[in-house]
DNA sequence: TCATGATGGTGAGGTTACCTCACAATGAGG
DNA sequence: CCTCATTGTGAGGTAACCTCACCATCATGA
């Protein structure tokens, strides 16, 4: 029932009764309906939002270590040990040992993980142009602009 | 360490090799910025992000029932009767019967609670007026706009 | 009016996703 | 080569959720 749902950042800070939303409400808003729609699309594969992130880490950086997955997570190096192991047991990655340094171990996507990884993008891709498409071309590059801004 | 960080949300679908950030990737990553400055301004008064958002509940639908801190928290019934325990535990929350239903209990802010959160929303609205502060009064405009659209 | 079923909160106990610590194997620099 | 750093993992802990069972109370309808 509330499994897999993001956290709500429901409240925000000051009613301000009678004005509109603030702008951080609003967007904080926004990202929570994206991330919904993101969590939505992730359903079909039966993938965590987080075990997913870990996918694409995986897929991005090709061959990798485990250390560097930890640091694209902003997890601990044990922890990816752990989110790794989940992974390879559905199929969708592969642990070989790195040629170059043998304490090492590499990762990368197997085919598998390949067609999922391709059909979780495609969803989110094909979905953010319908959440964004209520803005005309021109509101997208200047909001585009604008979040480019905020970003840091 | 990595205590209390937001989750990564690193990753997004598609480098498109060559091309700016898609807007996905902009508007998460704008308020990840944003929700990691709240993550900031909550530590003067060590609280978790969760905890605060619990508070901040409380403080805003005035005495209320357990229930309905779950409902807004989204977490279930059982879960609330923990948060407001860990709340009340630090004084800044008071459980009451409630008149009216002899089953049910009421929270609220204890004078103290008020205090925190008034702190922390005061640090955080500070903290907007600096985030949005590189746009003009007129960008911010637009952007809450379509901000508003986006917001479902 | 009172049996019956729903509801509010909590005790008990499980799961999950993190964490830290210890350690073995290996790399790298004096 | 001796020493120290680094890579990944076993072992074990913790925090924040969850479900299930339960009691007290409310609400309903025969």
């Amino acid at each position: 029932m509330l499994l897999g749902m993001p956290p709500a950042d429901d409240v925000t800070p000051q009613p301000v009764a009678g004005a509109e939303p603030a702008l951080d409400e609003l967007l904080m808003g926004a990202a929570r309906a994206l991330r919904r729609r993101w969590s939505v699309g992730l359903g079909p594969v039966d993938l965590s939002p987080h075990d997913g992130r870990a996918l694409r880490v995986v897929g991005r950086h090709g061959p990798t270590r485990l250390g560097v997955v930890a640091e694209h997570l902003r997890i601990a190096p044990r922890s990816a040990t752990d989110v790794i192991d989940r992974l390879e047991g559905r199929g969708l990655v592969d642990r070989e040992p790195d040629p170059d340094d043998r304490r090492a171990m590499t990762v990368r996507l197997t085919p598998q993980g390949e067609a999922v990884l391709a059909q979780v993008d495609a969803a989110r891709r094909a979905d953010a142009e319908h959440f964004f498409g209520d803005l005309t071309a021109s509101e997208r590059r200047s909001l585009a602009r604008m979040l480019a801004i905020l970003d840091r």
